[in-house]
DNA sequence: TAGTTATATATTCTATAGAATGTATGGCGA
DNA sequence: TCGCCATACATTCTATAGAATATATAACTA
């Protein structure tokens, strides 16, 4: 189980090292939200020295994943749910556009790519891990990836990066606190849009897109996530 | 003349002041694209040690406006046509939403300051500056902090995050490579933009943008941009 | 006692030197 | 003469120590 999608391929560098084990521990939650970092502490545990540790952080900072405060302190991205559904929202609206633009030039090669990553959904799903966190992961890395090699169909470096630039932050909100996404409603949602693509109906796809897209974001909608705001 | 757009309020670290110097000497052109960028050299330049140079390379890597090839060398990105298309593209499809959230939110004083900023548009162009370097830098300045007040407008704070993540590559390709745009026509296009969220006709608004966006778009354009091409 | 200033402490930020890596030059062999 | 290997060089990358900055604690004054 890795997060190989944003990760580095070799990382030739400690600071490229870092920057992938410290993206790691900050999806899965091992470093919680809003912890504090300290440069000399992680260099320690790591096995390092300072330096490449704190250029590690200026790339996590650029991810989002990491807030620093000049001459004070650096601290895991606390999630924040206003940020969020910003958040998701705009990272929607570029999938969108990767599919719009992507679907029609993708290949059978591609196609075939996406049936792999529905599998690998479906055998979360079917394995009944879609409660253990290790399960949840591998079902998010799944469904990114999709996402991912439809946008990269449509061959717009810049669509691609941008897409590609926070998919760590939405992985991690959704890993932590995205409960309900990840269980069968979800996986027949992928299954549909990659059905629709394979015959050739973008207009059906696009469709089933905006549903997944309209769940995702309601992930980070205050009334869902807060139905103790009435209690007291 | 400053590029205060994407510039940090106060540097108040050694690392931010040697991003903004950079920054500003990129897309100026003064360190042209392509150029090599050692880091001793620039630390001596700039009168400090290497180690804030380096860092202010990982800052501009995250801008586009670097390329860090690992063990190897730095260099000011090279102008690709076909990446910078790529990039007005998705530029002007994140403005344009921003565009459809942000515009019925404008509050009269963000009005006053979108009038300001057509003004300093116009006054290049009445001054005659439009063919200078300071005068074409100003003009996209204030096109660009006119988008972006609108977008401000949208309260969405990782639309306005992204769409200013590259501000420095795109107006960097329209000083340098861009020769049409900052002219009367460009002026008249603001301005139509302006009246009409004025008098509240967004969508009206929206097809005047639609227009500059294709104008930008096609400063890309491998046609329009190497007429020579059926010459030999 | 409340507020202010000085001091101590912790952490980041920067400078510097050395280690690691990649490129180019020159010599050797076929 | 061409290709390969070793060596020298240049530059980046990392380690370490010291400087700069912010916070907290304690002493002092009104």
């Amino acid at each position: 189980m890795s997060l190989s999608l944003v990760r580095s391929q070799a990382p030739v560098t400690r600071r490229d090292a870092v920057v992938d084990a410290l993206r790691d521990a900050i999806v899965t939650g091992a470093l919680e939200p809003g912890a504090f970092l300290r440069e000399t502490a992680l260099a320690a545990q790591l096995g390092l020295s300072a330096t490449p540790v704190r250029e590690a952080m200026g790339v996590l900072q650029a991810e989002g994943l990491v807030e620093i405060e000049a001459h004070r302190h650096k601290r895991v991205t606390p999630i924040d749910l206003a940020a969020t559904r910003d958040l998701l929202e705009v990272q929607a609206h570029l999938w969108r556009l990767g599919y719009v633009r992507g679907m029609p030039h993708v290949t059978p090669a591609q196609l075939r790519a996406l049936r792999g990553e529905v599998e690998r959904y479906a055998r979360v799903i079917s394995g009944g891990e879609e409660s253990q966190p290790a399960g949840r992961l591998e079902a998010i890395r799944a469904s990114h990836a999709f996402h991912t090699a439809v946008i990269a169909a449509a061959a717009n470096s810049e669509l691609l990066r941008v897409t590609l630039d926070r998919l760590a932050l939405v992985a991690r909100f959704i890993l932590l606190r995205g409960g309900s996404t990840i269980n069968p409603a979800g996986l027949r949602l992928h299954q549909a849009i990659l059905a629709a693509i394979t015959i050739g109906d973008q207009e059906q796809a696009l469709a089933h897109f905006d549903s997944l897209a309209a769940r995702m974001i309601a992930l980070a909608d205050p009334a869902a996530s807060a139905p103790h705001i009435t209690g007291d």
